[in-house]
DNA sequence: AGCCTCGGGTTTTACGTATAACTAGAAGCG
DNA sequence: CGCTTCTAGTTATACGTAAAACCCGAGGCT
């Protein structure tokens, strides 16, 4: 007796797509309304959690008991066919095996669950061919929508949604958008710069994304403000794709370079300062002995690796939170400020003492 | 009656970010009509595939191109109540912060989106509370479920649905299942011992995750049947949860009792084995020289830490498109059968001949 | 001629819900 | 008493689509 509903197998029946047996076998309004002798409209008000004053708790009361026991849910289709609405919104982001990324989804899906939303995802990279359609990958049409600044391609299509939008990880004056919600980024790499300086180091290479977006032009620009004020400090960037492998190349082509030896080696992401330590030791240098490296986000490779790293942590689940409470606002009418979240660095084991 | 000529009351381009009650102004299948001077029936037939014979091609092509010109889209809520289905499917998967299951993911929406199906996903841990429903959490009804075993506190209701149902890394006998799709474990399992048998390894410790599903007691299984033919191999198992962390404590543990030195560890993951040379390294052994670590998935972490991970490599993006291949097969009421995905043992730097 | 088919449409209806508009009885009230 | 207000509902309608059922003029067959 799992299921319990008459014949399982009703492959026979007259519909068109052979689909299996027909979803709709399922109690709607009217049947709970004649099961608790009462009209479906007053189902939809109890149902609806808006009879405050419309109906007596009795009849509420046989309702939902109605409702249990005919195993009752809403059509969601019928329910935003009416409303106009889908309680549903897209998120835009290059790609969730990105640690950082899943982690945003995470806490988006927790808070939007906690508001009765659904969330859709849209991966960027997804359109790679002809110029894609993030809408069209919805499988309903969307409320509002949440964006990395880093799903570059997809932001001309949602400029042209006319959606609410919140804008994660960009450009407080990001044009279009309602919201945007940021991890402190500068402030992130302000620490990085005063801890290095503080053991010492002046001579600088900075691994950075090739990728130009806000969330990585901050960081060099902060980078330099911090080493303004500094005597003799000197910073030399070489960019690389957002891998292991390549931030392995590139300080292994930076380090090769004659004339400017960095003493530290200071990266926009763990990924890269993990590709950084090995170059490192390829080339016979110890790190933090020889070299120190900081990373960017923290993510569970930072703690894997060893030394593990020195790096900033950036609250992905906090971004994702936030960014669909600012959402929320946005779709409440109550227009949220930018916010910056706070991040801090862990120091571990990959920054030392300059060697003098 | 009441309808008679609305001359376009088009709400103006005027977007209030208040949540209104009309989110779209969008265009209908009626204003397409009005258009082209045809039936909304007529519309509906054009734009969907099904008018061979129903409808002329001269008018065929002004519909089209009035929808063009509206840029009308159909409204899928309208569309799902109509047809009773919804073109989506749910994945239920432990978390996407595991990297595999985001290949997975990954690979599910690619095949989904050749058919034209939606994706929604519902992480398991989400209900860490009360019997939570998966159900609930889709913004639409369902067509199908593919579910990972991992997802072991969900699957009951997952049951209860009545749905086709894919399930993933499980037992090819799983009750209430459509098919099954798995990598092939045991056969990944059965290189990694060849493969340290061929070194001249004989004692092993086994470090297996403390999660009771399919997908590790084979792993188990095939280990035992891989050593049963060689004389004096010897394993001993160790269990934990698949963190960096607790693969370093448990074998720390393990190493640390008398008897049994082993000079091979088998792990049921590279997060494992990834602790495990840490353990090792603190412990003052060399890896691979004087201990041989094998781990299992291939995830990015696995080429960066040093020295690199031999791995049996999971395709888990594959994983996730015969999935969805299947699932849809079983929507069309063609029932696959069970598949098993080739694996590769990749030979990296953890391992090497074991020590006389 | 009478009847059937067939291409190319149109009319109509149903999907399940939320809510505006209405109703009816009871109560307040000067 | 006549009027309004409040309570607890009910009736009716619209959302946008797909498709069944109908319709009509032009051939085709016997």
């Amino acid at each position: 007796m799992t299921s319990g509903d008459e014949t399982e197998q009703r492959r026979d029946e007259r519909w068109p797509t052979a689909r299996g047996p027909r979803a709709g076998a399922r109690a709607t309004s009217r049947d709970v309304a004649r099961a608790a002798g009462v009209s479906q409209a007053t189902v939809s008000l109890v149902m609806g959690e808006k009879w405050r004053g419309r109906v007596s708790e009795r009849t509420a009361e046989a309702v939902r008991s109605a409702a249990r026991s005919l195993g009752y849910r809403p059509n969601l289709a019928a329910r935003d066919l009416r409303l106009g609405r889908t309680r549903t919104v897209l998120l835009v982001v290059p790609a969730l095996t990105n640690e950082f990324f899943a982690r945003v989804h995470t806490g988006v899906v927790r808070v939007a669950r906690e508001h009765g939303l659904g969330v859709v995802l849209y991966l960027s990279p997804e359109g790679a061919g002809p110029a894609r359609d993030p809408f069209a990958s919805a499988s309903a049409t969307l409320d509002g929508v949440l964006a990395s600044s880093m799903a570059a391609e997809a932001l001309g299509a949602i400029r042209g949604g006319g959606l609410p939008l919140v804008m994660l990880d960009s450009d407080p004056g990001h044009e279009g958008a309602s919201a945007t919600v940021n991890p402190d980024i500068a402030d992130g790499m302000r620490q990085v710069a005063e801890h290095l300086l503080g053991l010492g180091h002046r001579r600088f290479l900075h691994l950075a994304s090739d990728i130009d977006t806000w969330t990585f032009r901050v960081r060099a620009r902060a980078l330099a403000d911090a080493l303004r004020g500094t005597d003799g400090a000197a910073v030399r960037t070489e960019r690389a794709p957002l891998t292991v492998a390549d931030g392995l190349r590139a300080t292994e082509k930076a380090l090769a370079e004659p004339g400017h030896r960095p003493t530290a080696i200071v990266c926009d992401d763990d990924v890269l300062a993990a590709g950084a330590c090995k170059a490192a030791r390829r080339l016979g240098l110890h790190v933090p002995a020889d070299l120190s490296v900081t990373g960017f986000t923290d993510l569970a490779l930072a703690t894997a690796v060893e030394p593990e790293l020195t790096t900033v942590q950036l609250p992905a689940e906090a971004v994702g939170e936030a960014g669909m409470r600012a959402l929320v606002a946005v779709l409440d009418g109550r227009p949220p400020a930018p916010e910056a979240l706070p991040v801090r660095l862990v120091t571990r084991g990959t920054t030392a003492y300059a060697r003098p």
